[in-house]
DNA sequence: CGGCATGTTTCGCC
DNA sequence: AGGCGAAACATGCC
């Protein structure tokens, strides 16, 4: 489910944390650097922000980061803002917690801030150097993709979903910006022209919010469903083609994307 | 049981 | 040096 579009929603969900003082902070140490729970206790919290797919909390001792990997979620104060999962049927089982992190002022006696990760793909960082992330998705301009694919001979999705070109993607959002942008995923970027940019970029700012304030990821026209069964084109109708392109699951138009 | 999964990191090869 | 592409990672689900 983590994609920026997710890291958004959470990190909007926990600006209720900001001003409060963190009074516990547990994690599970295989996927946080060590010290982070000494270096974190007391600290008062800034501001929380979001970087790509990364949610930062930003306090006067340093900066927490929240990686999610295919299956990290959010809860802030025990009400999760995204309630459905597409994965582990909503199963939420105490033993994947990877951070639990109390406040005050607290609300109840639940953790203020709780990242559960059933696959552990996830991390948790400090202080994490993010210099290499690209421009963000969410505010993409042409001058920014067409700098960033400039000189790539990749596939065009391969590179949207490299981080350091373009921050936030994901594999659902960037099917679902090439569908709408028209573009086929296999593309590559040195035969791209000024003008297929332009659509990739158009069709970020299109989406890419719609898809937010719908819910996320899941919430466009390639939703899980149609994506699992690839059946008709949402826009005309074709049937869908699926495949694997450099490892991951493509789904696009052959009718409209060329 | 085999295969697949919304992500990143690592490694060999240019 | 840095890009490309495949494999590995960890674990649950269909």
């Amino acid at each position: 489910m983590p994609e920026g579009l997710e890291a958004e929603i959470w990190t909007r969900d926990a600006q209720s944390l900001v001003g409060r003082t963190m009074t516990d902070v547990w994690c599970d140490d295989r996927v946080a650097p060590s010290g982070l729970r000494q270096v974190l206790d007391g600290a008062v919290i800034g501001a929380v922000r979001r970087r790509g797919k990364v949610m930062l909390v930003d306090t006067d001792q340093g900066t927490l980061g929240l990686h999610f990997g295919m299956t990290g979620r959010v809860e802030v104060d025990g009400h999760a803002p995204i309630g459905r999962l597409e994965y582990a049927s909503g199963a939420d089982r105490p033993e994947w917690d990877r951070l639990r992190l109390w406040t005050i002022p607290a609300h109840g006696g639940r953790p203020a801030l709780r990242m559960n990760d059933p696959r552990r793909l996830g991390r948790l960082s400090l202080d994490e150097d993010l210099c290499h992330l690209g421009p963000d998705a969410l505010s993409l301009t042409t001058d920014e993709l067409a700098a960033a694919i400039a000189r790539r001979t990749a596939r065009i999705k391969t590179v949207l979903l490299d981080q350091s070109a373009v921050a936030g993607l994901g594999n659902l959002c960037a099917d679902e910006v090439l569908l709408h942008a028209g573009i086929a995923p296999h593309r590559r970027c040195d035969e791209l022209t000024p003008a297929d940019v332009s659509e990739i970029v158009a069709a970020c700012r299109e989406r890419l919010p719609l898809m937010l304030g719908a819910g996320g990821s899941t919430c466009g026209d390639l939703d899980p469903a149609v994506r699992k069964e690839a059946g008709p084109c949402p826009r005309d109708g074709a049937d869908l083609r699926r495949e694997s392109i450099d490892g991951r699951t493509a789904v696009w138009c052959p009718a409209h994307q060329v």
